[in-house]
DNA sequence: AAACCGTGGAG
DNA sequence: TCTCCAAGGTT
């Protein structure tokens, strides 16, 4: 066993080769070119769950947007789950309207401390540490999926649970220097993302393989442990186009808490048991809204789409009716919208995706019709 | 505490 | 129905 100040030492040295890598090889990106916490409180909730290649869009559009807190705080919901529109989570961007609007009538602007920035909604243990640790340099220790895999592979740690990535993580911390904490909770997030990927790591191009215990074990493959996964179940799912005589189609917005909550969609739902899709089309448009399509419908195709839970195969019927829905059950409420406005309201990926289906490809040899079962 | 909540890129 | 999973949070 070590001696205490030999680990020390080493220690130090783990820290200042993270820090030396970061200054030299880290990206260049937009949330580190500002110390406003507003734009990297933005970031990092872009971040849960989503790729820095898939943020960057996103994050200059929505400061462009809404530059600052009260411009969020001061903006409707709709527009905010527009700018948010294909980056999926959407409880993501009604938190953060919700948090912006109480911050910003509590506080008028960021909240002034930790225990008021971790108590609105969205902000959890991670997206608070990583603030005051990024934004301000304060010694709190952000444990995302880069962080953790990097720690259980420099530690060989075989564990699932938080706290032990904590005890091997705060010697680092607190051996950062004062003016470094930003930097180095970001250089372990650097390494986790450009080096030590989940997949084929770059361990030959790694700035601290020479402390890493799991390529010294040979146990890179195994860290971190995964939890065992449950599988998806597959549903078939049946939308309408429905078209009044002035030639709007009626579109439907889910209810704001759940899945896929405040976006808009074309009517629809799953198709049940020993039922036909088009049979499926009427019970669903009947159940939710209390009509009755008296025309036939045109089958127009199908497309899949795979959430995180389950995945779903689209079918799109399109039709006419001239009855105002009955009633609004499921669904939040309804809306009869003129085609060429459609694409600004905020849909899921799977509406855009069957919504392609009205407008096919030019013909090509690679082009396959979808046909009706 | 386990389930729920999107999407797209890589392999 | 390809699988895996990414700078998580809420209930």
């Amino acid at each position: 066993m070590a001696d205490a100040r030999t680990q020390t030492s080493q220690t130090v040295l783990l820290v200042e080769t993270l820090l030396r890598w970061f200054h030299r090889h880290a990206r260049d990106l937009p949330w580190r070119r500002t110390k406003d916490p507003y734009r990297i409180w933005v970031s990092e909730v872009m971040l849960q769950q989503t790729r820095v290649d898939t943020v960057l869009g996103y994050y200059h559009r929505f400061l462009e947007q809404f530059p600052t807190l009260e411009d969020l705080a001061n903006a409707p919901l709709e527009a905010v789950l527009k700018a948010w529109e294909g980056m999926g989570y959407y409880a993501r961007a009604r938190h953060l309207h919700r948090a912006a609007q109480q911050a910003w009538q509590q506080y008028r602007g960021f909240p002034p401390s930790y225990k008021a920035f971790r108590a609105l909604p969205g902000v959890g243990a991670y997206t608070a540490a990583a603030v005051w640790a990024i934004a301000f340099g304060e010694r709190h220790f952000p444990l995302d999926g880069n962080i953790r895999r990097v720690l259980a592979r420099l530690f060989d740690l075989a564990t699932l649970r938080d706290l032990d990535y904590r005890e091997a993580g705060e010697p680092l911390l607190n051996a950062v220097p004062d003016g470094e904490v930003s930097a180095f909770v970001q250089s372990l997030m650097e390494l986790g993302a450009l080096i030590c990927t989940p997949q084929n790591p770059r361990c030959s191009e790694c700035p601290v393989r020479s402390f890493c215990q799991a390529y010294a074990h040979g146990t890179i493959p195994n860290r971190p442990l995964k939890k065992p996964k449950k599988p998806r179940p597959h549903y078939e799912v049946v939308l309408a186009y429905l078209l009044n005589a002035q030639g709007r189609v009626l579109l439907t917005r889910r209810k704001q808490e759940g899945f896929l909550g405040g976006l808009w969609e074309l009517p629809g739902g799953k198709v049940e048991p020993g039922e036909t899709l088009e049979q499926a089309v009427r019970r669903e448009l009947y159940e939710e809204l209390g009509l009755h399509i008296p025309d036939k419908l045109e089958y127009l195709g199908r497309v899949q789409h795979g959430y995180t839970h389950f995945s779903v195969t689209l079918h799109l019927f399109r039709g006419r009716v001239e009855a105002e829905p009955r009633w609004v059950r499921g669904p939040e409420t309804y809306r009869w919208v003129p085609p060429d406005e459609i694409a600004s309201l905020p849909l899921p990926r799977g509406t855009h995706k069957a919504l392609a289906l009205l407008e096919p490809p030019p013909s090509s040899d690679l082009f396959q019709p979808h046909n009706a079962p």
